[in-house]
DNA sequence: ATCCTTAGTAATAATAATTCTCGTTTAGAT
DNA sequence: ATCTAAACGAGAATTATTATTACTAAGGAT
């Protein structure tokens, strides 16, 4: 279910947030290039159109889409955070070279259960499975694709 | 299985690395203390006994001992990265509040398997579960524990 | 349509984690 | 004992992120 630019407007309102061209942007982005890019990735597409937003401003409207679960922030390691806009429940696989994130759908995955020990000490909000190994592209090469 | 100090040494030679006493030092913290300790808090510990030691040189230990697979970086979002001695495999429980993370050790998530879909596109080496929610300490206040 | 409050923006500065540079020291081989 | 590459220490540099603040603009009330 991917969100409009007519509905993130009508969901700015309803959050109580001013809808200002600056979110529409970094929105589109979003929609527009998918995939789970970092904040200076966003910032460095944003900026063909606005040329004059601060990178600061992408941090906090990042920070906003977050708030509002319409995007969700997916980082590993000491990586630079990436952030993925929210669909159906997945997890990931993750190139240990390239550092690239493919989404997984799979329902099993989601039947996934924390033992007993777990439960007993932690309310427990969700999980997450991580794959992780070489992609195709670095596969080949053992060096980081692209 | 735990490394003494007398192995250590051996896999640092047999990996033709030296033995210093700042490596040495820092592999003794990391096993009293256990758990999963950021740089910092391994830096803290170790400056106890050798108040010289730079952080700079902390660092590139615990590189070395990844390198060697003695231990494992085990980081979660944009926090500082943390480590942790290897042992069995094993999975985790995140406190979103705290940071604090708890093993997890449970036959069944090691039975985890990726999809057709990964496996056509990953060399898969492996896969992590991770639970995340508030831990016992940060359920009752729902403010970060100590 | 205008005023007013509040929130958003952007520039700057600050902070935190990590990495780099380079001169000095030291472990381990000869 | 000497030599040399590796490791160390100090501090600077980088990178990612957050905080501060003055200015501007949006949206509701009038």
């Amino acid at each position: 279910m991917k969100l409009s630019v007519k509905t993130i407007t009508e969901r700015f309102r309803e959050s109580g947030r001013k809808v200002t061209p600056q979110r529409v942007a970094v929105f589109e982005v979003l929609c527009e290039r998918g995939g789970h890019p970092t904040v200076d990735q966003i910032y460095q597409e944003v900026r063909k159109r606005f040329p004059m937003i601060s990178l600061n401003t992408v941090y906090q409207i990042m920070e906003a889409l977050v708030e509002m679960k319409i995007v969700s922030p997916v980082s590993h390691g000491q990586e630079a955070a990436r952030y993925e806009t929210d669909s159906a429940p997945h997890h990931h696989a993750i190139c240990v070279l390239c550092k690239r994130i493919v989404d997984v759908f799979d329902p099993a995955l989601g039947r996934v259960r924390p033992p007993r020990a777990v439960k007993d000490r932690f309310q427990v909000l969700g999980h997450r499975v991580e794959f992780f190994g070489y992609c195709a592209d670095c596969q080949a090469s053992r060096q980081p694709a692209h």
